[in-house]
DNA sequence: ACACAAACGAGAGCACCGCTCTTGCTATGC
DNA sequence: GCATAGCAAGAGCGGTGCTCTCGTTTGTGT
């Protein structure tokens, strides 16, 4: 069914990714705002009431790119969560600098998917799935060590304990509501980092940026109850956990 | 030698301010990218070239609109630190909240200054004093809560120590590397909490969101070393500091 | 008091934008 | 073999930021 209908489908599919690679070279290159159908038509020696066949309007222009950056940022975390090593804490700062090293790579397309939104625009749902992949990771990671070694967040004010067992029957019922709690937040505070690093609002105030980040995502970590050199990494060479 | 010049600059004045206004009127109302110098004039029943003589370009009528913004944060934001109670703990809850409340009030000013910046377009250091206010207060809040019961923040990794020491003798000398190093990561994870709030981050995720971040910022109170209920706080009605 | 220069508002115009509609052409499916 | 659906192209609409020119008003120095 996917290329059974021949050289047309084919077509599409080809012209809908040049359109898109196009799109995203102009969005790199001059950001969200500046990408223009027009622009991107023309360089691709079309006119731009063609480019009205395959995206309806600028904004699901839009939409395919921002998906496409929540994808490309989502695999790079997820690539630098397996290469790590298997202790938790290390896992938690490699899958936060990947998310630095990915937003100082592609600016532009961190502030579209993480800056304000563009104006009078929301994403549709279908940007959720791939929204959420950073946030799974951290979550899985957060799991694992609590499977491993267990984990205890700060403790939790009476007056928040609802929302906290709320969150954490929503988004992970076997971990305890405070490590939940903490971990959503460390979630935002992670791109409050990276945001401020990216959008120039350390400039004259931190200057060794690489090591404070570091520093700041391990106090991260220590929030939601992650230490370094947990138990599953004083055995070495081992994959294999040996709790549970 | 403000209003000497009569007439003209009196003029002058009232016209720049109602283009100032009529501009933070559509800001507020369509988000900056919406903002549009012609129907600004065309509110104003001046034709658009006219705004020229007062605006030499639409980005030049967005830094002033950016300085406002940062000033109309910082306002808010000490108005709420005299108003508080005296313990830094709570002033520092009071400040955060502030910021928060703002935000929400001014979703897309917040945007202009916190969230991506305008593409092409960076801020010139006209802005940095007016920027500078909100971190200022939570630095003075630290640095009251040193004198008076002193303050530890976490150790400090030797990697980062050349760094922390050279922040800390940059924005406060008297205040120990560990404690401004805390001080800046949990300024920058403040603006992330609310921009995750804002830009919809949580939805679906935190509910009760208030609640939420009132306990978030404590516990980044908490990762500087302010606690609830210190000294200052323990003599009742004392505003003068007991040690120093 | 008068002249000169600076500041000003209005208008026309340039190049660009997103988007729509119509017009032919061509490949696909019955 | 032919109707149909997908396609590229062009013209056009209303909008944008910005520039330039043109009279007019206003403030100032002589």
């Amino acid at each position: 069914m996917s290329t059974a209908h021949g050289a047309r489908a084919r077509a599409r599919i080809e012209v809908t990714a040049a359109i898109k690679d196009e799109a995203r070279r102009q969005l790199a290159a001059q950001g969200a705002a500046r990408l223009s159908l027009r622009a991107v038509a023309r360089e691709l020696g079309m006119v731009s009431s063609a480019l009205y066949r395959y995206f309806p309007s600028r904004d699901d222009l839009l939409t395919a790119l921002i998906i496409d950056a929540y994808d490309s940022l989502g695999e790079r975390a997820e690539a630098a969560h397996e290469s790590a090593a298997t202790d938790p804490f290390r896992r938690w700062i490699a899958v936060c600098e990947a998310v630095r090293g990915w937003a100082l790579d592609h600016p532009h397309e961190y502030a579209l998917i993480y800056g304000s939104p563009v104006p009078g625009y929301t994403a549709p749902d279908t940007t959720v799935p791939s929204a959420a992949r950073v946030g799974l990771l951290l979550l899985g990671i957060a799991r694992d060590a609590h499977h491993g070694s267990g984990l205890a967040g700060p403790a939790l004010p009476s007056e928040l304990r609802p929302e906290a067992e709320r969150m954490a029957a929503d988004l992970a019922p076997d971990l305890p509501p405070e490590v939940v709690s903490a971990l959503v937040a460390a979630w935002a505070q992670l791109y409050g980092l990276v945001g401020f690093e990216l959008f120039g609002q350390f400039h004259r105030v931190v200057e060794d940026r690489a090591r404070f980040f570091r520093h700041a995502v391990g106090q991260l970590a220590r929030g939601v109850g992650l230490v370094p050199g947990s138990a599953e990494d004083a055995a070495p060479g081992g994959g294999v956990l040996p709790g549970e």
